[in-house]
RNA sequence: GGAGAGGUGGCAGAGUGGUCGAAUGCGCGGGUUUGCUAAACCCGUGAGCUCGUAAGGGCUCCGCAGGUUCGAAUCCUGUCCUCUCCGCCA
């Protein structure tokens, strides 16, 4: 969330973000409840005054009469501080709820736009569109998976439901290797590896903008408990730091975390959801920065270009979009997603996002750093990117693997943790 | 799951319902002394909000949420977490 202060110095430009960011919140409320509150607030704490003042006069009491006198005058007072704070606290909860509505700022080189109609592509990757010739009908990867026994989404409906699925054979070492190639970079790159839990407390999802309940939810909650299945690791690895204040000199703090994700796909029905593009569950492994605020622009770029070089080396083409206002998602200031192209569907399909949400989630987590030997603590920056999505990566990496004899090749990158570098029967 | 114990400042660790935002030690910052370093000594050292140009003042916070009371770190209830023992189990 947004600083209430920021909000109050900066009305337009907050309005004109939820406008562009496509967000209706009453700003103009927020200011009136955050006016009042400050008032209401001054007058409580000269009401908390004057009843320590009292409280610590009864002591020093002489008589049994005095005594009784300033017992009954700190009743007045303590009546008149549950009536003031019963305001407060119903003040308190409306603004509350529009403050959490209130997107995060944009960064100024976003493009402004309603929805993904206005991404602007930034660049490509290495990897040319596949050449295959004429006539040559590649199959997607549902086809491929058939022919080589790679996925049973019948087994998986039958046990769970739609959107599930069974890996099998050479998929499953897949999965393994690719989570292994993606772990091993980041490590080298500085990053702590973390497998982390696939549930998390109600209040976590919160923290890290995830709203575990409502129409709208993309999020499974588990029945009589505060848990949740995490949609990505972003949530779990988030938590990690809420309430807490670090030592500035321990940052930037690089995690990255494996889970499986959960996800209802509510309302998803009908979109683009062929085979393993949109499932109720898979794994991820994400990448999970903290840092200073002055970092933040530079990790950003840092995130992008370790997707990009998973992706260049997965030998996948791609195309990296700057995600627009409008379609932004309210923790972000600014978003980068990399689509890959995927043959089956014959155009790109989002595989990896990264985000930085300065201190807008660090705000409503607590996630603190304090600078020696300096007063006070800030907010520390966050930000998030997948590595890798091992649904739609598999995906890719199946479909744009295959030959015109019906094989399919594995990337080179991966042939070090693969008994086999090709499919085929 | 059952039975106990406990959660206090960066850490360790005191704390009869009023004089406790909190002793003491360590750590940390500054200073004195000293060829340098160390030791010793002295001073300072939590966070948030708020009033004030400033000096300084006020409020809140002793896991969290409630309650009792004129007054709660201290009493009561609930809750979460940690530890020990038992049971169960990959």
């Amino acid at each position: 969330m947004l600083d209430r202060k920021f909000i109050l110095e900066n009305v337009d430009a907050v309005k004109l973000n939820c406008k562009n960011r496509n967000v209706v919140a009453d700003v103009d409320r927020f200011v009136e409840l955050e006016n009042d509150r400050r008032v209401k607030q001054r007058e409580l704490d000269s009401l908390n005054q004057e009843s320590n003042v009292i409280a610590k006069s009864i002591g020093k009491c002489k008589t049994q009469e005095e005594r009784d006198a300033k017992k009954d005058e700190g009743r007045v007072v303590r009546d008149k501080i549950a009536a003031l704070q019963q305001e407060l606290k119903t003040l308190e909860t409306e603004q509350s709820a529009i403050q959490r509505g209130i997107p995060n700022m944009a960064h100024p080189d976003c493009p402004i736009g309603d929805d993904d109609g206005a991404n602007t592509v930034v660049c490509y990757g290495k990897t040319p569109l596949p050449k295959w010739s004429e006539g040559f009908k590649p199959l997607d990867h549902v086809e491929l998976a058939e022919k080589y026994d790679l996925i049973d989404f019948e087994g998986g409906a039958r046990v769970a439901g739609a959107g599930f699925y069974f890996l099998k054979n050479e998929a499953v070492l897949l999965e393994l290797a690719l989570e292994q190639f993606a772990i091993n970079k980041l490590v080298k790159k500085g990053f702590t590896p973390t497998i982390t839990p696939d549930l998390a407390k109600n209040s976590v999802l919160q923290g890290t903008g995830y709203i575990p309940r409502g129409n709208e939810t993309q999020i499974y909650t588990i029945e009589n408990t505060e848990l949740s299945l995490i949609a990505t690791a972003e949530i779990t690895l988030g938590g990690l730091l809420a309430d807490e204040t670090i030592d500035s000199e321990r940052l930037p703090l690089k995690f990255c975390g494996v889970s499986h994700c959960f996800r209802t796909e509510a309302g998803a029905a009908g979109r683009a959801s062929r085979g393993l593009y949109r499932v109720h569950q898979f794994s991820k492994v994400e990448m999970f920065v903290f840092c200073l605020p002055d970092q933040s622009e530079a990790f950003h770029e840092e995130l992008l270009g370790i997707e990009r070089e998973i992706f260049d080396e997965l030998e996948i083409p791609y195309q990296v979009v700057d995600t627009a206002t409008g379609d932004l998602g309210g923790p972000a200031y600014r978003k980068y997603d990399i689509e890959a192209w995927m043959p089956g569907r014959n155009t790109y399909g989002e595989v990896t996002s990264t985000s930085n949400c300065t201190d807008y989630q660090a705000r409503r987590l607590n996630a603190r750093y304090k600078v020696k030997g300096e007063k006070g603590a800030h907010y520390l920056h966050t930000l998030n990117g997948t590595a890798v999505a091992i649904s739609r990566a598999l995906l890719a990496v199946l479909e744009m693997g295959q030959q015109e004899d019906g094989t399919i090749v594995m990337p080179n990158v991966l042939r070090p943790y693969l008994p086999f570098d090709r499919i085929a029967r």
